[in-house]
DNA sequence: CAGTGAGCGAGCTTCCGCTTGACTT
């Protein structure tokens, strides 16, 4: 039996950390926290505003497991992380498990090497109540706000909602950058592209420069290009200044998801999936962190590393410092456990994520690229334009090239950036080599029209590199606020269309100016994070109501006053009774607050028809039209706005629209044929079965006539569907879909030659095994 | 790829941070 007894937070670590400790120590993991405010009910007494923790159901046999060996042990170590939260776990292990909090060993450690943790057994100290008590602010902090908010949202908005400290900046966040983008006008401007040639000794080689001066209109563009006609060109002057770039630190997980999405495509959680697998399996170190630090030996190694793959003028070992707002720095960067090991096993998936956290776990260990940066200034002078204004033309061409004169890190690794505009094209441009008094021949100079380009939305990697300039939520909860914020229906992601926008070009050439108008698409965005109308709705209640909570610096300024309690300065219990006392009464005005209205309620006018008065409203189950009160004598009547409308723009004839559909026709056998909309366009409903109306035909004029012979068209065609059932197997079926026939087969479909389509009627059971067993890959 | 589509009438919903479960033979 083992004298010591360590625990730790997470079983991967726990099984790694047992290694180094021989065979006196056993090491155990708490799963996170075993102690939690209880899940349905506020479990604050408010009186007092003590905290009334339970063990959860699910932790009830791992508390009962540790308790029996911290008994059996004769010394209990433990190890949680350093930080508010891993203190708070190592204090309710000492509840739980009856420990003496004044004796019990307390241990750190912020990397997991062996020396790190034979270093914290050598130094233990006792538990850090002050810090708990931070813990406890925090947690009991975000439990009012969360569980006082969000049945307000219920009885003003919409059943099932939720607000939180973190949850609704983030849809705030979105919401005004959805605003800002509708209210950003975009203006033209005209920027002047010129390619010069360079005549040589039987050579001739290309320069292509940029005007110093964009244009506002296209008459001043117009009027540039006539100048340049008769005027002409040379190097007026050629500087040389060297620049360097320098890597980016090692992965945080906020980093991490932002480069896993730009690289690879990864979603959020999907990197956090695949990288809790690599965690798993030991290849990487813990992937919730926010810190950039490396241990000692990854950098030894990664030295290694580096100069055997590159060279020796490939390495510099750097040691990075964190400047996140609010970082705890428990753990290290997120880097190769082995740093020798450039590729692993694994699915494709953990081979991308990996290779891409070696490569910036590499660079960062990597030289700085150097760069020469060559300016060229192109001057032009024009003998009637200077005796019209009676100076030189004042507008340069300016030609820039880059060339990477040392590669560095650049080698293995650049980081990418939101900006899909300016990619890679920056560094490789390179310039002939060019003197001062070079004469240069125009070849083409042409007059571009541009846009100035507003904000983009955000991306799921990009709200969260937001929040965490903002100091709001932690490693642990970024990808579990992006999915509450989409499950709860805020916010989407989608794809927002762009919009076709004409644009002038204007070239000179010889001595014409060719004048074309193009069209580009404009503002298309895929996977972007888009507010709902109920996102909308919520976010302008809580602004309105609760601005304090939603403010952009609330978590920063109350993250303070942990501090504060974590440095023992003052007292938690003070610090949540200061918050609740203004808290509560806000919470209390609102909801007492009595309105015939539900939030974000709006009239659009009144039904031509009858007079009643039309609303926009978020109703039982999300954005509706509601015509008439609830208390008329004629009950009102209800219609779903569509997803292509919303409830702050739609218009009164646009909602009139949505009450013509469902339409009845007519009878046919008895029972009523009706038109409807659903969500895959028109149809025609007739005895509980659906008919999809063609693109030619109008929903709001098709007659009862064409209606049948949809519906019998229809049932003819289902007769055809089954072409052949087989004895052996009643759950394979030969079946005639929009795209021919095909095998059905416990729900999986399977496609059949197109050489077999005349004769499907004749295919045998043992056939239809054959096929199946050929296309399933 | 292989068909889809309505209207909803009691009781419950909710926070943020830690961490991975998964009953047998």
């Amino acid at each position: 039996m083992q004298e010591n007894l360590v625990i730790v937070e997470s079983p991967a670590k726990a099984k790694t950390i047992e290694k180094f400790l021989g065979n006196d120590f056993k090491v155990m993991s708490s799963y996170g926290h075993i102690r939690d405010l209880k899940k349905k009910e506020i479990s604050i007494d408010m009186d007092r505003l003590s905290p009334d923790y339970e063990i959860p159901e699910e932790k009830q046999k791992l508390v009962a497991d540790l308790k029996a060996k911290a008994k059996k042990a004769k010394q209990v170590w433990l190890a949680s992380d350093e930080d508010r939260e891993g203190e708070a776990i190592s204090w309710h292990l000492c509840e739980v498990l009856g420990l003496d909090e004044n004796v019990t060993n307390r241990i750190v450690f912020h990397e997991i090497t062996k020396p790190a943790i034979l270093e914290a057994i050598q130094h233990p100290r006792r538990l850090d109540m002050n810090l708990v008590n931070a813990q406890q602010a925090r947690r009991v902090l975000d439990r009012l706000v969360g569980f006082k908010l969000s049945p307000v949202l219920w009885r003003k908005v919409k059943p099932s909602l939720s607000a939180g400290r973190v949850q609704s900046v983030a849809v705030r966040l979105i919401v005004e950058r959805e605003r800002d983008i509708q209210s950003f006008q975009s203006e033209p401007y005209f920027r002047v592209h010129a390619v010069f040639t360079l005549t040589g000794n039987e050579t001739e080689t290309e320069v292509k420069a940029e005007l110093d001066t964009r244009f506002k209109t296209h008459e001043e563009a117009l009027a540039f290009l006539e100048i340049c006609k008769n005027s002409s060109f040379e190097v007026s002057s050629v500087s040389k200044k060297p620049l360097k770039r320098v890597p980016a630190p090692p992965f945080t997980t906020s980093t991490l998801q932002q480069e896993a999405a730009r690289k690879l495509g990864f979603s959020v959680s999907q990197t956090m999936m695949v990288a809790q697998r690599l965690y798993e399996n030991g290849l990487i170190t813990y992937m919730r962190t926010d810190s950039v630090n490396l241990s000692k030996l990854c950098l030894a190694t990664s030295k290694e590393q580096v100069i055997n793959l590159y060279g020796k003028e490939y390495s510099q070992v750097r040691n990075f410092h964190t400047k996140t707002k609010g970082a705890q720095e428990a753990h290290e960067a997120i880097r190769p456990t082995d740093m020798s090991a450039m590729s692993i096993n694994g699915s494709s998936q953990e081979k991308r994520l990996y290779e891409l956290i070696w490569k910036r776990t590499a660079a960062s260990q990597m030289a700085d690229a150097k760069i020469e940066k060559t300016t060229v200034e192109i001057s032009l002078s024009n003998p009637s334009a200077t005796s019209t204004k009676g100076g030189a033309v004042k507008h340069l061409f300016i030609a820039n090239g880059e060339v990477i004169t040392f590669d560095g890190f650049l080698k293995v690794y650049r980081e990418s950036t939101d900006d899909e505009e300016n990619g890679m094209e920056e560094f490789s441009h390179i310039l002939p080599d060019l003197k001062q008094g070079d004469v240069l021949q125009r070849k083409e100079i042409s007059a571009i029209e541009r846009f100035s380009s507003g904000p983009i939305r955000y991306t799921e990697a990009s709200l969260v590199h937001k929040l965490e300039e903002l100091g709001i939520g932690r490693p642990s909860t970024y990808a579990p606020t992006i999915s509450t914020i989409q499950q709860r229906e805020y916010v989407q992601k989608g794809d927002k269309k762009g919009e076709e926008r004409s644009f002038s070009i204007d070239t000179l050439k010889g001595d014409k100016v060719v004048s074309k108008c193009k069209k580009e698409i404009v503002g298309n965005e895929k996977g972007k994070l888009l507010p709902t109308d109920i996102g909308i709705v919520v976010n302008d209640f809580l602004m309105q109501n609760f601005p304090n909570i939603l403010d952009y610096h609330f978590t920063a300024n109350i993250e303070e006053e942990f501090d504060s309690i974590a440095a023992g300065k003052s007292e938690w219990n003070n610090v949540i009774r200061g918050f609740y006392k203004h808290f509560e009464p806000e919470v209390e005005n609102v909801i007492n607050a009595r309105s015939e209205h539900k939030a974000g309620e709006r009239q659009l006018g009144v039904d031509p028809k009858t007079g009643r008065p039309v609303y926009a409203k978020i109703g039982r189950f999300g954005p509706v039209i509601q015509i008439g009160d609830a208390d008329d004598n004629q009950k009102p009547e209800f219609a779903q706005i569509p997803s292509d409308k919303s409830m702050e723009t739609i218009t009164l004839d646009e909602a009139m629209e949505l009450f013509k559909l469902p339409r009845t026709v007519g009878l046919y056998e008895g029972t009523p044929v009706v038109i409807g909309k659903g969500k895959f366009g028109p149809y025609v409903m007739h005895d509980h079965k659906y008919v999809s109306l063609p693109k030619t035909e109008d929903p709001m004029s098709v007659t009862l006539e064409t209606a049948i012979s949809l519906i019998t068209e229809k049932r003819q065609q289902d007769k055809e569907r089954h072409l052949k059932a087989f004895d052996e197997n009643p759950k394979m079926e030969i079946l005639n879909g929009r795209y021919g026939p095909y095998i059905v087969c416990d729900g999986k479909n399977y496609r059949i030659p197109k050489a077999l389509h005349s004769k499907v009627k004749e295919l045998t059971y043992q056939e239809c095994l054959e096929i199946m067993e050929k296309t399933k890959k």
